[in-house]
DNA sequence: GACGCGATAGATCAATCGGTCTATCTATTT
DNA sequence: AAATAGATAGACCGATTGATCTATCGCGTC
């Protein structure tokens, strides 16, 4: 794969105008494979991003090339989220994941909300040669780290199993989001099940589960 | 050439003889939906199922027909499999949940396992009229009332939302098979959680959580 | 001012998309 | 045997797919 590396901090100075082609690209391709899929029309994303045609070509080798850079870029803004949330929510692990858990019930309860776009693109590029499911998969590994740190911290005894058992959870509270069950939200079902898998890992915990506990 | 029996309008009673187009067209449709996604060619439904193009808009009026309509089989083929999966268990409602959870992790271990076919069209499908989304939702409905019944059965004071809690879990579940995290096999895990959220509905439960608890 | 690079517009490509059509063939029914 | 309904093959439709091409334009740097 060959793609070139642009001098940004040049137009950086101008850029209060607005961002360059390869950079609109991106932002329209973001919403739009979020919004219609990973199969939209190469046509649309360059209407929408107001880039030439050539310009898709120079910048990612063919829309394969921009599709798996989308999905490089939301992930590092993602987990810049999941961090974040985690921050606010304090310094105790359990707050902390249970935040977690809270904004993304919050999140595929809003009325845009469409699905996790990495498990749609996984399911969507049939091809596993698809070079976005590497992508995906290195989503899916940070993010478990990012739990199994919390667990280990928690003095979890099992840190990576219970990121395991979270990550679960996250996966199928976003899939019963994005089917929309009108009347059914996952979000109550989601906290309590966190719950138990964060508490299941709490050593003096007055509802220790003799099975789990070590 | 190969003769066929005329009789097919109830079909499904000779196997011998080969399927009407409608039939062929149904099961070309269903596996290649699933290996290669909703956005497969009609073309190659057509090639596969051997069946002459006029026959698809005969039968299902299109495109987005014919997937409907696979989805509908898809569903009742599957809800079978759940039932036959919890009767094979036993009596027990604790068991046949289980059982359930035990299994869908052993699908989804497999090597040809593809996710989870109503998520898929639920994320593929962008156009929220689509005829395909109402299947899914009976089908999640429909699963639904099947776990309910098991918690109802096992005197669990909450049997709705322990059945969104397992519901979430099964597409955990699937979804984490989709993704293949080549090393970290999710049944275990899932098990696992399977098991406190049908424990957690036991009423001379040893590990009632206070929290839960009614 | 000339140069060059990046971006633009747009023609063009073969292939495929979903869908409609005519014509023919076959098998059953009357 | 004639009539009829179902299925077939395949041409055909306009639109769109992803991709490559030429040609021009804008703008910053020599």
């Amino acid at each position: 794969m060959i793609y070139r590396v642009k001098r940004w901090h040049n137009h950086a100075m101008t850029a209060s105008v607005r961002p360059g082609p390869r950079e609109r690209l991106l932002l329209a391709a973001q919403e739009l494979t979020y919004t219609h899929g990973v199969g939209v029309g190469v046509d649309s994303l360059l209407k929408a991003a107001d880039v030439a045609r050539r310009s898709l070509y120079e910048h990612f080798g063919g829309k394969d090339g921009l599709i798996a850079e989308v999905l490089r870029r939301s992930t590092a803004e993602d987990v810049a989220k999941y961090r974040a949330t985690m921050d606010a929510a304090g310094d105790d692990p359990r707050t902390r994941l249970l935040a977690v858990v809270d904004q993304l019930g919050r999140i595929a309860a809003g009325p845009d909300f469409r699905g996790c776009r990495y498990l749609a693109a996984d399911l969507a590029l049939t091809d596993q040669e698809h070079p976005g499911h590497e992508v995906t998969r290195a989503y899916r590994h940070t993010l478990h780290g990012l739990f199994t740190d919390e667990f280990t911290a928690l003095g979890h005894p099992r840190p990576a199993f219970a990121a395991d058992q979270l990550l679960i959870l996250v996966d199928g509270l976003l899939a019963a989001g994005a089917a929309r069950p009108e009347d059914r939200p996952p979000a109550a079902a989601a906290r309590e099940l966190a719950e138990h898998i964060v508490d299941a890992g709490l050593p003096a915990a007055a509802t220790a589960d003799p099975a789990t506990a070590p």
